[in-house]
Order: C-alpha cells, then structure tokens, then sequence
DNA sequence: GAGTTTGAAACT
DNA sequence: CAGTTTCAAACTC
C-alpha cells in the first residue's frame, strides 16, 4: 500500500503515458477537457474499487479522526476535479495524490472495460490490494459526505459525483460517462443526479456507513476478518499484501497510522505530517463511542488507541521513523446466519485504557447502527506503537512471541492462543472460538485462522456452527432475573451468571481454571455435570452467594486473579440496556464469550457503552470491586437463546483481567460502598439490575 | 522450560 | 448419546 514507489510515480509520467493510449486520444478528442478527465478517472477507480466508502462510516465519530486528514483527501480527491483548473504537479499534495491515483485509475479503466461497469465486487482482491490504501483514504474523505446531513458541501459534491460516476457502473463506456458526467458537473455542482446515484448504490439507509463494510465484505464473501497486525514497514506491505482486499476499512480508519506515514507525510512532506496523524489517535479514542454505537447492536467495536497524549507525539515521530504501525484486528462479520463472535475476548483491560475513560460512552442509538449483521471488532492491541516498534527484528520467533505475549498479558492483559495442531481452526483456539483473527502475539503453529485463509476460517466456522449452532455463542450467561434459570431454578450467584452448557470436571473440583465455570467466574449450576463441585462462585448442588465470603472470594481471587478487574468493568446497569436496546434488528448470532479470550481485548472494550469503563477507577475503587461474578451478562435461558441472541445485544462475558485487582469485595455489598461507580453496569433491559451495591 | 494434568472439543 | 481421542490451557516441578 504505502509502497515508496508511488511516490515515486510522479503524475505526469503516469498521465502523460495515459494520454499517449489511444483510449486517451480518443476521449480527449470527445471533450476539450482532458487533463480533467484522467483525473476524474483516478476518482473514479477510488470509488469503483471501494464503493460506498462515503457511506461506511456515517457517524460522526469515524469522521472524527478522519477529519484532520479531510484536507489531504481533498487533495485526492478534490485534485482531480480541480485539475481541469490546476496544472499537475503545481501542488506538491495533489501530485502526491495523483501519484497515487492515477497508476491504478489505468487499471480501473482495464477493470472497468472487462466488468463493463460491474459493481466492485467483481473487483479481485488484487485489485481492492492496490487499492487498499485508496479504500482507506476514500472513506476518510467521505465522511462528510455520510456523515453530514448538509450536503451542501461542496468537496462532498465533487466526491460523491466523482465516485458516483464509475461506481453506479451505469455507464457502457466508463470513460464516455466520465467525461460526461465531469462536464455535467461542470454546469452544476448542485446537480444531484451523481449523488443519487450513490444512492442507489449505497442504499441510503441509516445504517447506510456499513454498506461499505458489506462491500468489502462481498469481496472477502461475507466475513472480514481483518487482525491487527503489528508490522513493520518492511513487512507491512506484504502483510497487507497478504490480506487481498480483507484489510479492513474500519481498522484502517481507526488505524490512522496506516497509512499516516503515507498520506501525512504526503501532504506536509515532513514528519509533522505523521504526526498529525498522530494527534488522530485521540479523536479516535474518542470516536469509540460512536463507533460502538454505529456497529453494535449486535456489533462490537472493540479497539484502541495506543498513543496516549502525552507521548502522543513523540511515539509518533517515532512512529513514524520507525515506519510502524499497529493494525487493529478488526472483524467484520456480514450477514453471516449463525456467525457469532466470542466477545470472550473483550475484557480484561484495565490498563492502559485510561484514555478512554475521557470517552464518554455514547448508548447505541437505533439509528447509528450500521446493517444488521455486521460486527465490527475492531481489536486494538494494547501495544503503543513504542512497544511495538521494540519488536523490530524477531517477531516471529515463538519465543519472542511468547515473551512479547506475555509482555502484553501483563500490561493489558491480552492475551493469544498458543495452538500447534489445530491451525486454529478449531474451539481449541481461543482467538478463533472467539471469533478473531489470530495476530502477531499468538504464538500458534500453522495457523490458518489468519485473513490470508478466511474463506477457511469461514468454511470451518459454518462447519462447526452446523454441528453446534451455538458454538461460538456464549458459553456464559447471566440469569435473567438474577434468580432463575430457563427451568426456573434458581441460581443465586452474585453475579447471576452461569455457564450456558455448564462444566464437566471431575478432578479439579471447580476450583481451577480448568473448569470455565469457575474460569468464567460464575458458579457452576444444575447444567453442569461436574463432580465434587466446590466451585467458589457457587456450587452445583446449591451453594450461592452465601459462599461467597471474602474467604471464597479471595481463594478464588488467587486462583483465578486476573478475572477479578472485569467485574469491575461489568457494574452498573443502565448502560447495558442501552446496549440491549438496540440489538433488536440482530439477525445474527452475537459474540461468543467463551472467556478465555477475556483477557485478550482489552482496550476499546471499555469505552464501549456495554463494557462498562474502569478506567476511571482508582486502583481503590477495583479493590472493592467484585470478582468474576458479573464477568458475563445475560441471563440467557438455555433453550431461548437463540432468541435471546437475535434480539438482544449479544451479552457480553467479560473476564476480567486486571492483575491489580486484587482485592474482591463479597458480593452483596462492598463494592457500591467503597467505590464511587464511574462505571457503568451492564443489565438487560429485562433483566433487573445487579444487587444493589450501595449501602442500603 | 519441560512435563503433567485437566477438561473441552472433536471424533467415532 | 456415550465413549474415546485430540487438543491446548492450566498447572506443577
């Protein structure tokens, strides 16, 4: 994407051969526009290759961080249309742009002439790769042009018209409706035909920003997994290389650095440019919300931002030297019946994200989400990209992965399979039972659960959701009125959580992590089928809460330390209504929490409405915070599930991580009483709230 | 770090 | 559905 020869592609030696073709000739004998013309194809395979970006990210929030880079955009974009004005090469920005663009937009023209103006997805993959960096820029730019509901904007204009004209593929002759449509353009900026167009094409639905990400998706048929990888420079090219046209959109807006080397450094020429890009990360953070709250009903915007403010800066220039980059895994699950995502993953994150705890949570509002069946997981690794940048030389040696690993774990609590014989391909492997990409901390073996492979990924998961449509469901779920199971039986731990299939231990009497109830931090429940159950959070044969002495809790706490930070996270319940709320329109299966993979995602989670935010606790306040018991949500009754599933937000099993809580308050109490909950907790709508933990 | 234990997942 | 095998995490030394 970034490769250095683009820039090295200089405008006018790519034009001047377009204008030697024959092709050319021919146009530019239609329309004494030409130079314009070439540029317009150049907007014209933006919007081909990646076609609704204006429309992926209507909210506000991705616009947000994309909105420092409006300017460079418009040079891309904006350049083309104005070229009929400027003479190439004039601005050093748009011949970065053009330089660019314009090697592809030959290309898109060949494309163009052999789809005769099919929608992108008869695109390969090849293509939406060369493009990748386009695809990513484009949205960016488009943002406002979803994102506002003014379009008076006249760079919206240009850029809807622009991409409208070769991605309507209305056209017999690409170049012929280009060119009449740039002149059309010409008469009226305020001509809406071009736009609506877009329109049709990108249906203008409220959710209209994911149809974007269902394009990209069609591409990568049905299921983008886009991991975060942590690259660099050398390899990042070959690892997006290695993605053909899966690399996600949404990582990449939320992944300024992508391509800030590329396009802030094209624009300013410097490294400021870069850092600019830098200063994104903030706006990024602080899109969280907004993001959540576009692809969450049943989505989940996992994802951080790595840079804090105050080293924002430097470990940008840094950054930047050092030309790295962490790419935020992100999954992207189309409408995929019985796809589900392990949002097991998402916890533990109590570090680190304190940044995001500035981010005010902003509940899912209806008409923010995106289309049905499209998740969004965005995984941030926790690494800044100073901690990335240390691992230059080894990162695939399994050891350093290990160490590296480890290093996460500590720090953020994330944490990657380790699989050596099942690729990754099976429940074993916690990213892919949780629904993500394996990344560069897995230390796995032959992994095939990476983008390179997702039609296998795919395959496998539609073989296992056949034998099991609940597979990647949650394994762990909270009772729905505190009390009753779908039987009606009574479960009575704090949390009112319970494994959904329950345990099956034999020899580790519920007491170690081997057994997911207990790992889950939810007490085992007639489901299970476990033997000598002394599980700490409840026992099988009846033991409740009135176990839960801080004896219990702190064995368990030892046991089970790093669950303990996420109940934290899981308090307070309005919010988790809100999340509820919207899932309505969810058609498809919701993440699956195993809980293994809690401690894997940490970051963004937070900053989700649903995932309450600890990061405005004070290490105090996790001391009074319960333990693993509210670690997962839903009360989901095990034969209504599905149901649950599709109507509701996806409840999200949250194992906490933080190694820092130490401290477990027994669940009645302690925790509202010592703790000023700046947290929220999360409760179904139908489902009554948490215990009260504040003094009576 | 190597080896063992454990129980879920997968297989038969 | 039950029994067995495979697997990777958890655990121990």
């Amino acid at each position: 994407m970034d490769t250095p020869d683009k820039t090295q592609i200089t405008p006018s030696s790519s034009l001047s051969k377009f204008e030697d073709s024959p092709v050319f000739k021919y146009i530019s004998t239609l329309s004494p526009i030409e130079l314009a013309k070439s540029r317009q194809t150049d907007s014209a395979f933006n919007s081909i290759a990646f076609l609704s970006p204006s429309s992926l990210f209507p909210s506000p929030q991705i616009g947000c961080h994309r909105e420092s880079r409006f300017s460079v955009k418009r040079h891309h974009f904006l350049a083309p249309s104005n070229s009929r004005v400027l003479q190439s090469g004039n601005d050093s920005n748009t011949d970065e742009g053009a330089s660019e663009v314009q090697p592809s937009h030959v290309y898109d023209d060949q494309v163009k002439c052999d789809n005769n103006g099919s929608s992108s997805r008869g695109l390969s993959s090849d293509l939406l790769d060369e493009q990748s960096n386009l695809a990513i820029e484009l949205p960016r730019t488009l943002k406002y042009d979803c994102g506002s509901p003014d379009c008076s904007m006249v760079p919206r204009d240009e850029i809807l018209k622009n991409t409208s004209v070769e991605v309507a593929g209305e056209e017999g002759s690409s170049l012929q409706c280009n060119k009449d449509q740039w002149e059309e353009r010409q008469q009226s900026f305020e001509n809406e035909r071009d736009l609506r167009k877009i329109c049709r094409i990108f249906p203008s639905e409220e959710s209209a920003g994911c149809e974007w990400v269902a394009v990209v998706s069609d591409v990568a048929d049905l299921l983008t997994l886009n991991s975060s990888i942590i690259y660099e420079s050398t390899e990042g090219q070959d690892q997006r290389n290695a993605d053909p046209g899966t690399t996600s959109f949404a990582s990449a807006i939320l992944q300024p650095q992508d391509d800030s080397s590329n396009l802030g450094n094209a624009e300013t020429g410097d490294s400021s440019g870069s850092c600019k890009q830098s200063e994104l990360a903030d706006p990024i953070t602080d899109q969280t919300p907004a993001i959540l709250s576009t692809c969450l009903v049943d989505k989940l915007v996992v994802s951080d931002s790595g840079l804090k403010k105050d080293d924002k800066e430097e470990k940008c220039k840094q950054s930047c030297r050092q030309q790295r980059s962490i790419r935020r895994r992100c999954l992207v699950f189309e409408k995929a019946p019985g796809f589900g995502l392990h949002l097991n993953s998402l916890a533990n994150t109590s570090k680190g994200q304190n940044h995001l705890s500035k981010v005010t949570p902003s509940p899912m509002k209806s008409g923010e989400v995106p289309h049905d069946n499209k998740v969004i997981v965005t995984e941030s690794s926790p690494q800044t990209p100073a901690t990335v940048g240390g691992n230059e030389a080894d990162q695939n040696s399994p050891e350093k992965k290990r160490q590296k690993f480890e290093n996460i774990d500590e720090s953020t609590a994330c944490k990657r399979c380790n699989c050596k014989r099942s690729k990754c391909l099976k429940l074993y492997c916690d990213c892919f039972a949780a629904g993500l990409y394996c990344i560069e901390p897995c230390s796995c073996q032959d992994c095939f659960n990476k983008p390179i492979h997702e039609n296998v990924v795919l395959e496998t998961r539609r073989q296992i959701e056949s034998r099991n449509p609940l597979a990647f469901a949650p394994k762990v779920i909270r009772s729905m009125d505190d009390v009753s199971d779908s039987r009606g039986e009574t479960n009575k731990t704090p949390a009112s959580a319970r494994h959904k299939r329950g345990c099956n231990c034999k020899k580790s009497s519920c007491l170690k992590k081997y057994c997911e109830c207990f790992q889950g931090g939810v007490g085992c429940s007639s489901n299970c089928r476990c033997e000598g159950c002394k599980n700490s959070f409840g026992r099988k044969d009846g033991g409740d809460e009135s176990e839960f002495d801080v004896e219990a809790l702190e064995t368990s706490e030892m046991k089970a330390p790093e669950e303990n930070s996420l109940a934290v996270v899981i308090s307070k319940g309005e919010e988790y209504q809100n999340l509820s709320a919207p899932s309505t329109n969810t058609s498809r299966l919701p993440f699956a929490y195993s809980g293994k993979l809690l401690k894997s995602f940490p970051l963004f989670v937070r900053s989700s409405p649903q995932v309450c935010t600890t990061q405005e606790l004070d290490p105090s306040d996790l001391s009074s915070c319960r333990p693993k018991f509210e670690s997962d949500l839903q009360a989901i009754p095990e034969n209504e599930t599905p149901k649950v599933l599709k109507h509701n937000c996806p409840p999200l099993a949250l194992k906490p991580t933080s190694p820092n809580c130490k401290r477990v308050s027994p669940p009645h109490h302690d925790c509202s009483s010592s703790t000023t909950w700046h947290t929220r907790k999360f409760i179904l709508k139908s489902v009554p709230s948490f215990p009260s933990f504040s003094p009576p």
